[in-house]
DNA sequence: GCCGTTTTCGGCCCGACTGTTTTCAGTCG
């Protein structure tokens, strides 16, 4: 797949040409570009082979030739242009908070400065000072701009953020300055990684209540404090963003901030065709509000149906809603049960009838307990013995509960080879089967891993694949494996294919599942709790499922048990 | 650079905040 280093060849040359102060529009094309690349579900090699690439929104004629010439000589003569023109040092530079491409400009042009400990040391002997439009406060914010940048680690999971902005909108309300608070941005679109965190009030006195929050005990840093807005670094040099508006204006407000932008900017396009206005406060005709109290509102008044915020990305959701065809897509609540939790037989902290209490609790019907098998020694990894005497164990539990089924199962080691760490004779004696990858030799190339995966597949046992990639958010890429291919054979063998909701797997991601749902693979959504409260990761998985554009029928564990086990069988 | 059942040329989302300003440019989301 070259998607990825295309995707990022167009966001290089849309920073390049903006530093170069190109039409402000053309760089746009080439960030837009660069995006649906990015996002792409097809193999881009595909897509130009079948002469397909015109056909997508946003590429036209001169980033198809663009596209073409990347595939057929491995380079983009133009990108390698501006690169040998532009020192790379500037590029880095529109990474810094508070600095852009005119500033860019401005600092290479009149100080010849490429690099950013020169720009540091010129902000701290107070030469950019010197330059026309800049102050002492301006290299103020740019010395603050570069540590932040040292100091950011990027994107943060959704998953570990969230615990974080509940404790946030708790000391929101506990100001009693505001009505209603939520999470917008990123978070409220259940990204998997967050870059900051937006959240939105309704109040009558929204200076107070800015200048309440840029108070609050956690705040590290304060980067604005207006009368409706502010901003704040909170621990970890993540930003927080505070937006206050009026009651009548919250739901155009929420879809405002909800994004993404892409997304935004396709229904202010419909607005305007409509001879309507969207801003933040409401759906105008003329000077005349017509509406924004709530979204549902917003998006009816443009003709169209409340897009669910996880489909927001201009991903095709503004067709959708247009022909009334937004999928019906999978709820938290549809869930009937866990098909992959530990319990302290392997690595969990739970014991089997704990885990199945908990999973009760939640409102399931059912539990398949899948500890490791004996290979994986780091994780406690059950000996064929133990295997044997937690099927007992996990008899008696079932004797004891009433409406309600515990599973037997095992998350089983792919060898080396492609076979299974348990013999047939065993695997066939389980409920379920889960088949996972967790390390691939050094040096493996995907066609490798890849055969090694599918080997695994041809079992006639196995009923689920576990985190199909293996990627770790932040920490570990994708194995190289071909999904498109393993997806085949999964949906030729019926085997379910799992997204995997720990927060910082979340494994299928949202595009996999969508291409997953395409091909008509059968998809299984998965906690992969090692205690009993993280069977809550389930939400979680829920949300890339949403993302993904799945319903209700796209996944397994929604089926009543009967159902499940006659789908997996 | 992309796009078009009003357009193949002339548009392309829109507002808050900051800093350096005498009315606005740059940045951000």
């Amino acid at each position: 797949m070259k998607n990825r280093d295309l995707s990022r060849i167009l966001d290089e040359m849309g920073q390049m040409l903006e530093l170069r102060g190109a039409n402000p529009f053309k760089v746009n094309a080439y960030y837009r570009a660069s995006r649906i690349i990015g996002e792409l579900k097809e193999d881009i090699e595909t897509v130009a082979a079948e002469d397909r690439l015109r056909s997508i929104s946003g590429i036209g004629v001169g980033m198809a030739q663009r596209i073409s010439e990347y595939l057929e000589t491995g380079r983009v003569d133009e990108y390698e242009t501006l690169k040998g023109e532009i020192a790379p040092g500037l590029v880095e530079m529109l990474a810094i908070p508070g600095m852009g491409p005119r500033t860019v400009a401005l600092v290479h042009r009149e100080l010849g400065i490429e690099t950013l400990p020169a720009l540091e040391e010129a902000a701290r002997v107070g030469k950019l000072r010197t330059l026309p439009g800049m102050g002492e406060k301006k290299e103020a914010v740019i010395l603050r701009g570069l540590e932040v940048l040292s100091r950011r680690e990027g994107r943060v999971p959704l998953g570990l953020v969230l615990p974080r902005i509940d404790a946030m909108i708790e000391d929101l309300e506990g100001t009693r300055l505001g009505k209603r608070f939520a999470a917008a941005g990123s978070v409220r679109r259940c990204r998997e990684t967050v870059g900051d965190i937006d959240i939105l009030a309704s109040s009558t006195k929204p200076p107070q209540l800015v200048q309440a929050f840029v108070q609050m005990p956690w705040v590290e840093r304060v980067l604005a404090a207006g009368d409706t807005k502010g901003s704040v670094l909170v621990e970890g040099a993540l930003q927080v963003d505070l937006r206050v508006v009026e009651a009548r204006s919250y739901g155009a407000a929420l879809q405002y901030f909800t994004g993404s932008k892409a997304h935004n900017i396709r229904l202010r396009d419909i607005a305007k065709t409509a001879g309507l206005k969207v801003n933040e406060y409401g759906v105008f005709r003329g000077e005349t509000r017509i509406g924004g109290r709530t979204e549902a509102e917003v998006y009816r008044l443009l003709g169209l149906p409340l897009v669910p915020p996880e489909l927001r990305e201009d991903r095709g959701e503004i067709e959708a809603a247009r022909d009334d065809a937004l999928p019906d897509l999978v709820e938290v609540g549809d869930l009937r049960g866990d098909l992959h939790v530990h319990t302290r037989w392997s690595d969990g902290s739970g014991s089997v009838a704990e885990m199945a209490e908990a999973a009760r609790r939640r409102g399931y019907r059912y539990l398949a307990v899948t500890d490791h098998s004996r290979s994986l020694r780091v994780a406690g990894g059950l000996s064929e013995t133990a295997l044997e005497e937690q099927l007992d164990e996990i008899e008696k539990v079932n004797g004891r509960m009433r409406g309600f089924r515990v599973l037997s199962g095992a998350e089983v080691e792919i060898m080396a080879d492609g076979r299974l760490d348990y013999p047939d004779s065993l695997l066939e004696r389980l409920d379920v089967v889960v088949a996972a990858l967790h390390s691939v030799g050094r040096g493996r190339d995907e066609a490798q891993v890849t055969a090694r995966v599918i080997q695994a597949l041809e079992n006639p046992h196995v009923n689920i694949l576990a985190h199909p990639t293996g990627r770790l958010l932040g920490s570990r890429e994708p194995y190289p494996v071909n999904l498109e291919k393993v997806f085949e054979v999964a949906r030729d063998r019926g085997i379910a294919v799992e997204i995997n909701a720990q927060p910082d797997r979340l494994d299928l991601d949202d595009l996999g599942c969508r291409r997953a749902r395409d091909l008509g693979v059968p998809l299984v959504v998965s906690s992969d709790a090692h205690a009993p409260e993280q069977l809550g990761f389930a939400d979680l998985g829920v949300s890339v499922a949403r993302r993904g554009w799945l319903a209700k029928g796209d996944i397994l564990n929604t089926l009543t048990v009967g159902r499940l086990m006659k789908a997996l069988h």
